[in-house]
DNA sequence: ATCTAGTCTATCTACTGGATAGACTATTAA
DNA sequence: TTAATAGTCTATCCAGTAGATAGACTAGAT
């Protein structure tokens, strides 16, 4: 099903990077390219779409970059995918952003199909919306100081 | 991102029909395809394929039709979904039943974005897999029952 | 035997994900 | 003020998949 694509995936990746470096200036889109394995003009694209949705911010010219609009705390991973990839919910009926109907759903609100997609809405969003940028990098930490209490003896 | 196919959302209506009329013998396809508003050829393809993966048995000939492999209660949504849709997690690297690695990963074992979406995986599964057919009957149930309670005065 | 209904293969179209090319424009340092 | 730098934008492109349809084939019931 696998409902995360690989441009949110470079997101966040990319965006990790520029929380990691934040207050230390714009970065070049070619250095997150190159730190980070993303084709340089697909991750144009995709910087050049968060910059309009108010996530990043950018410089032109000499010195310039991307840089986040907002402090790593104060964005969210679901605010990032919803600005990709679009709804979070996995059926257009239980979307709180972008509510559809099914067109052939005989009566939507007895239909069990939809009250379980909204659980499972809720569950998502319950995790998506609650973590930020810092909250993933701060993970991060964590796991690099469990690896290094947990050695690997091999040559 | 909208993660449910229709293919799957047509499956979950066909079978929460086939649910309801548990042990009351084979269901023709046409009949499915009348009542649940489902092309009838795609239909076919869907039912052909949950045959074979042992969630419905089918029989031919005249009084034929399609029917539950198995209970109600023993066929879980996640199942279903997973027969059709492939794997539960939001990107491979994640997935229980068809991992695969980020191949730009840096360090998987210290990769946030994979972190969070392990947890994402894991509330998702929980709902679905524990969710039977059963189950979603049941719910519909309650949800009529309670529409009945709130009357709409309307004319 | 023959009708019925499921099985299977092939095919089609439209859309989208992922990616690339290249021209254009704004900024800034020299 | 101009050359270099670096972001912006538009146009494409290709492959793969979702969604759907057609028709021939096969097994079973009566």
């Amino acid at each position: 099903m696998y409902a995360i694509s690989k441009k949110s995936k470079y997101a966040l990746r990319a965006l990790a990077e520029l929380a990691r470096r934040y207050n230390q200036g714009p970065v070049l889109i070619a250095e997150l390219s190159a730190r980070q394995h993303i084709p340089k003009k697909f991750l144009e694209l995709i910087l050049l779409e968060l910059r309009n949705q108010g996530i990043l911010g950018s410089k032109k010219g000499k010195g310039g970059g991307y840089f986040l609009a907002r402090t790593p705390s104060g964005i969210s991973l679901g605010e990032i995918i919803r600005a990709l990839d679009g709804p979070l919910a996995p059926v257009p009926c239980v979307s709180q952003t972008a509510y559809r109907t099914c067109e052939e759903c005989n009566d939507e609100a007895t239909c069990g199909i939809r009250e379980v997609m909204q659980d499972v809405r809720d569950a998502t969003t319950k995790i998506l919306d609650q973590e930020s940028l810092a909250d993933m990098l701060r993970r991060e930490e964590l796991l690099e100081q469990k690896r290094n209490r947990v050695p690997v003896y091999a040559i």
